[in-house]
DNA sequence: ATATAAAATTAGATCGGTCTAATTTATTAT
DNA sequence: ATAATAAATTAGACCGATCTAATTTTATAT
């Protein structure tokens, strides 16, 4: 007996289909059991398990030892996980004062609510942000998520400016780096220099004194280009 | 491998745990097998089993056969989820706009949510509410509960007034009832008559004319005498 | 005090989600 | 094409939370 009859997915189940989708965004169509038994920090056999039970539901679509992806149904629970999840990290810094270094691990269980009148209302509350403390577009109630067109600052050439929209690396030790040398979305990023021998980029940033900044810092932040 | 690595207290034991507690403040200090069961929703062996594990982790005291009872351990993560759940609530009525017939149900879920900051920022964001949407009292960040003072306003004799301060009926049909009635929380009510053959009340509500209600909705309602 | 009824526990099973160890299947290199 | 390696699956187990059926313990009634 459940006290959530939560019936269709399991809390397990959407962390799972979370993983899915993102691996299927970014890693091209199908995955591999390995590497979804990394990104969840699981064993491989407990993946394989998962991906029958998951067959079953008709939330992916399974060949043995082919790889998988994700059904529209999968599709469609993935996507309304990640506006709670993004959703509730609106919440928690524009209303309760969070750092946006905090809010992940904290949305990682609140988007498991179950209920849809909930998101709604504080999606409205909210004032229907489009985006995350970190950038991230915010899927709206019907799933559909706006196309980004940011591109990664390293892709830029020196001289160029664009203006820091999100981050790709969400860690936590970046997004406190990025705070300690005033960087905030929104900022206009000038690229004075890349410096040929190691990568370094020198960056100007509007009222700032020009900033060094390494490869991976410049390969983790998202810019429109302007 | 738990995402959320809750390690000390799951879900189901925090349901339990706030059962118990219930029980022993309404039907004194031991609590039943059977009755612990029927507020559940499970079956009695259930209930034995979770016992024992609970005991292992000195939540309860638990003696074979005979009753069981929280710790002071046990009361104290009792107390702390009934005070996630009071503030859910208020947050969900007072800042998303849900009626108060509808909070409980989702705040049995948000009430898990591990994380302490949260529950503190809650806390101050709501403005440090003394009472739920339903007048239930707020326990504070030190586990501390106001005796409430209420009594039933069925121990009120006729020509008496109290004010409302909370219902002992949580249902949703109970709630929905006073809205139909018109009856609020904070309101004064005067007990006009008792009529001596079927214990009716008729009662007196401020700008409003006389309404007259059965034994168990004045069984239903806690009031302050004044 | 003994029989009967009620309450609680034990025994044995299931299910979701995980593990390790063993095996099978697919990929890569020679 | 075959052998070696890597990836995936199967087999068998565990844990938490539940169930039903059988048994034991406690309470109640005569
Ligand atoms: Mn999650
Ligand atoms: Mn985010
Ligand atoms: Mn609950
Ligand atoms: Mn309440």
């Amino acid at each position: 007996m459940y006290y959530l009859s939560r019936m269709s997915t399991s809390y397990t189940e959407e962390n799972y289909l979370k993983a899915i989708y993102k691996l299927q965004e970014s890693n091209g169509e199908t995955v591999a059991t390995s590497t979804l038994a990394q990104v969840m920090g699981v064993h491989a056999p407990s993946v394989t398990d998962m991906l029958k039970r998951m067959a079953g539901k008709k939330l992916i679509s399974y060949q043995k030892s082919k790889g998988f992806k994700l059904t529209e149904k999968g599709k469609q629970v993935a996507v309304d996980i990640i506006r709670r999840h993004r959703l509730w990290e609106v919440f928690l810094v524009d209303k309760l004062g969070f750092r946006w270094d905090e809010v992940h691990t904290i949305a990682e269980e609140l988007e498991h609510i179950q209920s849809s009148p909930l998101v709604d209302k504080l999606d409205a509350y909210l004032g229907y942000p489009k985006a995350d403390p970190h950038g991230d577009p915010i899927p709206d109630a019907n799933g559909v998520l706006p196309k980004s067109r940011s591109v990664l600052l390293s892709s830029l050439k020196a001289g160029k400016a664009g203006k820091f929209t999100g981050v790709s690396d969400h860690s936590v030790s970046f997004l406190n780096y990025l705070d300690k040398m005033g960087i905030s979305l929104g900022d206009t990023i000038k690229i004075k220099h890349v410096e040929d021998f190691d990568k370094t980029y020198t960056l100007e940033l509007k009222g700032k004194k020009p900033a060094v900044v390494s490869h991976k810092v410049a390969n983790s932040l998202l810019v429109i280009e302007q």
